[in-house]
Formats: C-alpha cells, structure tokens, sequence
DNA sequence: ATGTGATTTGACCAAACGGTCAAACTCACG
DNA sequence: CGTGAGTTTGACCGTTTGGTCAAATCACAT
C-alpha cells in the first residue's frame, strides 16, 4: 500500500480503471455476483495487483457508492426555490431521464443495491436521502399551496419521478425487447414530458 | 429421484416448502448471492436432501421464474376489449399496484434477474411478453383512435405502469425510508388513480 | 410383517472464491 | 547510474460453494 501522498501517474490511471471496471461488473451481476477476478482481468490486472490498490472487495464496492450516492441526488438539489414551479419540475424529470440514458451502469448498480434490501447504503438512504426528500417536498409543498402546480401526494410525486425515469436504465433488457429498434428515449422524453404536464398544470 | 407418477403428500409438501423458501431467498439475494445451504436451512432440510427435490439450484430458480411469468402478466391480460377503456386501464394499474403489495417477492425476484440483463428469461421476454404487449398495445391504439382516451405513446404507456407500480416492491426500503411509519400503498393508490385519470382523460 | 420404492442424511469432492505474502521488478529522482 | 519507494506477480491458503453418493431410514400396500 502506497503513502498517503498525493496519487502518483500510475496510481490515478490504476484507481480509475479499477473503478471502471467495476462499475461494469457490480451493476451487471450484484454484489455477490461479481468476482475479484472477473474484475481484475477486466481491468488489465493481475488479482493481488488489483488488491494492492484496493484492499478488498467491499472497498471497491463502498468507493462506488459514496461517488455514486452523491451525482445521483444532484438533479434534485437543482430544482430551484426561485424558478418558475412547473418548470424546474419538468427540468428536474429531464435531468433524470438523461441520467438514466448517460448513466444506465450506475443506475443499475443502484438498483442491485437497493433491490436487495440496501445493506450497504441504508444509512445513507436514511439520512442523506432523507434530509434532502424532506427539504425539497416542503418546496413543492409550497408550490401547491400557491396553487403554481396541482396538488398531489409530494412524496409520491418524487416516487414518480425516480421510478418513471430509472425504469429505462434498470429494465433496458425489457425496453428494448418491447420496442425493438426504436430509441426507448425517442419516446420517453416526450410521453413523460405530456404526463407531468397534465398532472402538474393546476 | 422419484419416478414421475402423481406426486406423493410428502413430494407435494417439500416442493411447496422449499419454492417458498427459495423465493425469499432469491428474491432477497439474487441468484448468485442466493446459497443452496441457505435454502435448505430455510426450508428445514438437508442440503442433500434439497437437491433430490430440485437437482440444482438453477432448477429452483426456473420452477420459480417459469411460475411467475403467467401470474406476472394476468394482469394486463385480463384488460378487456369490451369494457369501458379508461376504466379498464385504471382497474389495470390497480391490479398491477395490487400485485406489488400482495407479491413483493415475486417483484423482486423478477427485477433481480432484469436489472442483470435477464439472462435466464429472455425468451420469455422477446416471446410471451413481447406477444401480449403489442397484443394490447393495439387495442390501447383503438381506444386512442375512437377518442376514448387521451393520445399518448402506448408502449410508454405500459412502461409507467409497471415502473410506478412495481417501484414501491422494488425499491421498498428506499420508500419506507422517505415515508417512516405511513404505508406507503394508502398515498400511492389515490396518487396513481389522479395521475392516469389526468393523464388519459382526453 | 414384510418387501419395495420413496425419502433422508453424513461424509465427501472439486471448483471457485476472497485474500495473503515474499520476492521480483519498475520508476523517478538525485 | 544507483537507490529507495512504488508496483507487480506467482504461488499459495482457508473457506464457501454447488453438487455427489452410498448407506440408512421411512411409508405404505400387500
């Protein structure tokens, strides 16, 4: 294991292909499902050279997670107190459909984790999740109060918004099987921008 | 292995015991971090004596996906050509609503083997699912045509009722964190009856 | 009660797994 | 070009895993 100093060439290059390699190995086959060295040969490495830079399974794992945790609560944080209601919603449903479409990798890491009952993360669904949902349904609370956007359950109109738009990353095998060729967000941006419009314009 | 004459008491009895215990720890784990020992220990047998029921452990989790596809899709099969169309699409969404409160395991287990890219069940997805779908994505088009309901992509249309109702089995502890102690299906059945009424009312 | 097929089990196996370690190699820098 | 820190690896280890097998036990029809 290297000092702690600042990471050299070969560190940041090694770290960020483990980190790759990983993404693709945990979000297609679990936790569990995933194998040190399925990870290791996918990232160019021999197994103890892997476990040099990370010590363990879970730690590489853990390092997805708390990166992930964060960019994922980001299009929410974004929807804007002093913006036009409506539409931060509305821009808040298109940031997330494009992280499901950027980002369908950690959306299923996501998903796997959440899924099996969130051993790992449930802290973080408790507190960070937790404080932010509560902040931002007050927000839309208020909306509706002024009569900006139409009344609904707040908590379930958040639901709404993480299931609609995930649903493209996390079941793309089903997706696709249904629409063939088509582009799932060829259509998607469009149905889903009808839909909350018609459940939002008061 | 007994040979295939009508199933014994006993066979009926074991087979039954150990498909319920398989699900949850299926649906719990997936099928990779699902454990042969684990479930025999849940169905309180030997892990020999598991595996004379069920040769392998892919063969439990077949006899379980095989059983789960029908009841999974009854739903949407029993939308009727002849009833009223935006009622028989609200019945639609409850009954699948219904389903994630009544079956969460079976959610699971089916979203398990999706987000992983459905390596046992594609077949099943390209084939009777894909059948039924354009099925009644033609009849959905009939209706949208008579002006019966509103104009919207019908293969989208489906996608947002199984992604909102199947969220709150999927993704249960993230929504039992956001919600505490409040059920989430009392807030989630009036939400969903606005958002398709709103949505399809044309 | 007895024989026959159904059921159950302890002991066992080979492969896969996460992880260790000492030794070898490479790189950057004076 | 020498040296010390950073990097890489083959060999190895203990455990877990899915699965086997012969032998023992059980259920039940005659």
């Amino acid at each position: 294991m290297p000092k702690d100093r600042s990471p050299t060439r070969i560190q940041k290059k090694n770290r960020a292909a483990i980190l790759e390699a990983a993404l693709n190995v945990f979000s297609a086959n679990g936790f569990r499902g995933a194998t040190v060295d399925q990870i290791a040969s996918e990232a160019g490495l021999s197994k103890p050279n892997l476990l040099y830079y990370f010590p363990s399974k879970v730690d590489m794992h853990n390092a997805l997670l708390a990166q992930l945790m964060d960019t994922w609560l980001d299009p929410l944080r974004e929807m804007d107190e002093d913006g036009e209601p409506l539409a931060e919603i509305m821009a808040y449903v298109r940031r997330k459909l494009q992280m499901s479409r950027d980002f369908p990798r950690e959306s299923r890491l996501f998903a796997n984790e959440i899924v099996q009952g969130a051993p790992r993360i449930q802290d973080a669904l408790n507190h960070d999740l937790k404080t932010l949902v509560d902040e931002k349904t007050k927000l839309l609370e208020r909306w509706m109060e002024n009569g900006k956007i139409a009344r609904v359950h707040p908590y379930h109109l958040l639901f709404s918004v993480w299931s609609l738009t995930q649903h493209y990353a996390d079941f793309d095998v089903q997706v696709r099987a249904i629409l063939g060729n088509e582009d799932p967000f060829d259509g998607a941006d469009p149905f889903l921008e009808t839909l909350y419009l018609r459940l939002l314009t008061p």
